[in-house]
DNA sequence: CCTGAGTAGTAAACCGATTTAACGCTCAAG
DNA sequence: CTTGAGCGTTAAATCGGTTTACTACTCAGG
């Protein structure tokens, strides 16, 4: 039971100072040519790597970021956004040399988990931590930046413009003729669903919708909501099912994707074609739909730039905390073929 | 810009020394109550908690457990037999007030992560490690526990008994009176497929199907193989496409759940009743499936209870690194309703 | 020959805790 | 009155590195 391997075997074995060792490993300019080569030489024969521990300790910087993500890793995971904000966040970790900690949301004890994880920030992946929570990051001292949530102006944040994407689509939707719209719902309160309320991306979505229908007040438009708590395709084709005995509205549109390409395998099972018998829209443009066809009609909300970007505002908190950022990404509409136009042989019409 | 705050300014605060401040967190018993609530209090109002960094060095261990899985993290945690795994992985973690680091494989730099992450010990998911990194691991002398792949005697592992699942799956599917099998497999090398190499757990199944099929030897038994870079249910469908045009085979035989519901929905598409027109086996028994109908026949592996063995394995190095245990986790049928009886009026037959 | 600017390397302080060994005190037993 | 056990507390060593400040030495310029 031989102990670890330390510095000072090194520094013993080479006949230099820990110092020495050191600096071949952090700072190789100091020095010279000769040592240097004759010190990595040994440590390499030796087997040495420095513990990253007492290396975290002394350089006050644990060299890795911990990212908190809503309910457990498996539930985040299938959400193809989810996977793409994780792909920017670790593009930086990894040009950076940062390792990724993921807090797990163990049950309860998140809290906990972020106690005692040896990170030097937080990012939060599309949920509002609580108040105890911010007050345990504030004793940790530890910086954080929010992914789809804005807490105040104190604490940096990446959004995205649900509402105008939302406002622009349902623009869309109703611009091409449409006036008996479902819009597919996650549960949330009754007045996040009319649109007046709530700060989640969700229901900023909603107020976006009730934003351009409130424009076409005026007019004749009917809209009925459906919500699932899965989002999962199968839920849709279910939801939708119900519709169908209620009778078909003209456009489904979509709080995700996901939801989106449900109505589209119930389509293909009632033989309904897309976009003449029945119109979707989708939200989020994820990449892993490409391959639908008819290409999806959808927002896209750019996940790999979000991560990116999080990480980009941590590490301005690394540097300096006093310049605090918002920023909000752009939405970019993807015009597919599911939309289609509302032609003038339509059934009702 | 206020420097953290240490376990001396609690100390002096309260009156006491440090010791006694890390009593406080540590051995409550050791402190006179009256003590004990005066540091504990006075911690409160400052707002100190232990640095994690310092606290691992002293105690010369990080409270975390490291999880290295093949390929990305969305990737592994879109099948089900991995969430599994890490609900089993996670329970032990929370139980034992351990910290998660997953490990992100971010291309090539996997040993460099594994270099300086401050982990107890690795746990490897679904795939073989290298030399390089064994050597790595020894240097570091972390322990290492490896699942679904046995590298020496030396190393703890956990697998599933593969081969003798899938051998009495088959045997019960030729028992049946099947002879027309069309086997779904990965992209694998040919003498794996044949069933005749390899130590993944995947080529262990193709062994033990092999192995039922030599069994019957004298018998005529017709098997076809296609093979599918993904997993994904559109996947198989696609590929069930061309052996609809090759002429149907009796029964197909999947190399997971996944690519059994993918024949699910192709079944479902071309109005082939299940299992009087096509049967189906599935493998891994993932929860997540429990709902389809009729009831797959299936062999169950158990997750959850891999996970959690891992974890025990891991635990046992930490206390002893002269026990190691191989544990193999038993297979279990799961006779739905999928597979049916071959039945006479078959309309070959 | 003296000065001043680099260079190469080191000693010692430090990071923020845990833990061991010892200390002073009280009180019951001998 | 001593001895010694038990309790509450602390000083000091330790964990394994990084970093600052300083020393010794070399060499070019005046």
């Amino acid at each position: 039971m031989k102990s670890r391997l330390t510095i000072l075997d090194v520094a013993r074995e080479a006949g230099v100072s820990k110092t020495a060792v050191s600096f071949a490993f952090n700072s190789p300019q100091r020095l010279a040519p000769a040592t240097l080569k004759k010190i990595l030489n040994i440590s390499d024969t030796l087997g040495y790597v420095p513990d990253p521990t007492a290396r975290r300790l002394a350089r006050r910087s644990s060299g890795n970021l911990g990212v908190l993500i809503p309910q457990t890793l498996p539930e985040a995971f299938v959400h193809p956004h989810f996977q793409e904000m994780f792909q920017g966040i670790g593009e930086f970790c990894e040009r950076r040399e940062f390792s990724l900690t993921l807090i797990p949301p163990l049950q309860g004890c998140l809290l906990k988990a972020v106690r005692n994880a040896a990170v030097d920030g937080v990012i939060t992946l599309g949920f509002t931590p609580s108040e105890t929570f911010l007050d345990l990051l504030g004793k940790r001292s530890l910086p954080l930046v929010t992914v789809d949530s804005r807490i105040d102006s104190t604490i940096p944040s990446v959004t995205f413009e649900d509402r105008e994407a939302a406002r622009d689509l349902l623009r869309a939707v109703l611009g091409r003729g449409y006036r008996n719209l479902h819009i597919l719902t996650f549960p949330v309160a009754p007045e996040e669903v009319r649109g007046n309320a709530g700060s989640r991306s969700l229901s900023r979505r909603l107020q976006g919708f009730r934003q351009a229908l409130d424009e076409l007040k005026s007019e004749n438009v009917f809209v009925s909501y459906g919500s699932s708590r899965v989002t999962a395709e199968s839920a849709c084709e279910s939801l939708m099912e119900q519709q169908w005995e209620a009778g078909l509205p003209q456009v489904v549109v979509c709080l995700s994707d996901a939801q989106a390409s449900g109505v589209y395998v119930f389509a293909e099972k009632k033989g309904l074609r897309i976009p003449e018998d029945l119109a979707v829209t989708g939200f989020d443009g994820s990449l892993s739909l490409k391959h639908l066809r008819p290409v999806m009609t959808t927002v896209r909300q750019p996940g790999f730039l979000k991560g990116k970007l999080a990480c980009e505002l941590m590490d301005e908190q690394w540097r300096d905390r006093a310049t605090v950022r918002h920023l909000v990404v752009k939405a970019h509409m993807v015009e597919g073929k599911s939309l289609g136009q509302m032609s003038k042989s339509w059934p009702n019409d």
